[in-house]
DNA sequence: CCCTCATATAGATGAACTTCGATGACTGAC
DNA sequence: GTCAGTCATCGAAGTTCATCTATATGAGGG
C-alpha cells in the first residue's frame, strides 16, 4: 500500500488524490501529540493539574488532592500517575508524602505544538492556486 | 460531603487541608477541556486535522484522507464527526464531496485555553500569600 | 519491633473507544 | 428512471479506560 509510506513519513498528501502541501506534522508527532492530549482527555486529570499548579508554592501531595476531585485515593494516586508519565507533572517523595509538582514549560511546550498544529490558519483563506 | 460544594464551583482549594490559591480551572471548565482534549487523543484525529489544515484552500474531502491515515472510509467519517462536534473542524456539503475544514481560531483558543491551565508557571515560584 | 499513616499496586468490573463490513441516503450523469 | 459514486449510519468485535475494594510498600514514632 502506498499509504504505508506515507505513515513512515517518506510522503506527503502531494502524493495523495488531490493533496497539495505536506501536513504540518508527520505521523510519529502526531503520535506522540495524540499521547499527550489523551493524559488530558479525562477532567479529573484537568482538574488535578489545575489544583498543583495554583496550589500554595505550585505542588501537593495526593492528601490535598483526593477530596477536592471527589475520588478515592487509589484514583487520584492513578491519575497523577498518568500525568507524571506523560511529562506533565513530576514527583518528589518528602517523608511520608509524595509531592506533585507542574513540570515547568511542558504545558507551554504543549501549547506550543497546538499551535503548530495549525500552522497558518489566517481569517481569510488565502488565494490558492491549484 | 464538602468537596460537593467545591465541584459545583462555590469552594476553592483555600478550604482544603493546607490549600492556597484557587485553581484556574473550574469543574466545568475542566470538563469542556477534557472533551477537546479528548477529541486529540488519537493520533488519526491529530493527523486529520493536520492534514485539512495544510491541504489545498484549508479543505479536503473524505477521499482525500481515507489513504493518508491508512483507515477505512467509515472509521475516517467516525473520527471527523468527533472533530467536528469538538468544533475543531466544520463540515460543508458541495454536489456529491463533504469538504472538511478547520475551524477558524478553534485550535489558537484550544492554545490559550491550555495556557489557561497553568497561569503563572514561572521558573522561580512566585511569593504567593495565602 | 510494632503500629500508624500516606501512598502505590493488584485485581475486578462496567463503560467507552476504535475499527471493521454491510447497508442506507443522497448526488450527478446517462 | 436507473446507475455509479461519495459519504454517513448501524451493529459487532476486540481493546482500552476509569473506578472501586483490598492489599502491599515504606516511612516515622512509640
Amino acid at each position: 500500500m502506498f499509504f504505508d509510506a506515507w505513515q513512515d513519513g517518506r510522503m506527503t498528501t502531494t502524493d495523495a488524490c488531490c493533496g497539495s502541501v505536506a501536513p504540518a506534522v508527520d505521523v510519529a508527532a502526531a503520535r506522540d501529540l495524540a499521547r499527550t492530549f489523551k493524559a488530558l482527555a479525562d477532567p479529573t486529570r484537568v482538574q488535578l493539574l489545575s489544583i498543583v499548579t495554583a496550589h500554595e508554592g505550585h505542588e501537593a501531595c495526593v492528601c490535598d488532592l483526593t477530596e477536592p476531585v471527589g475520588l478515592s485515593q487509589p484514583t487520584v494516586s492513578h491519575h497523577l500517575k498518568i500525568l507524571v508519565e506523560a511529562g506533565l507533572l513530576e514527583r518528589e517523595q518528602r517523608g511520608r508524602w509524595a509531592y506533585y509538582r507542574a513540570v515547568p514549560g511542558a504545558v507551554a511546550e504543549l501549547a506550543d505544538s497546538v499551535a503548530t498544529l495549525v500552522p497558518a490558519l489566517m481569517p481569510e483563506p488565502a488565494p490558492a492556486s491549484a
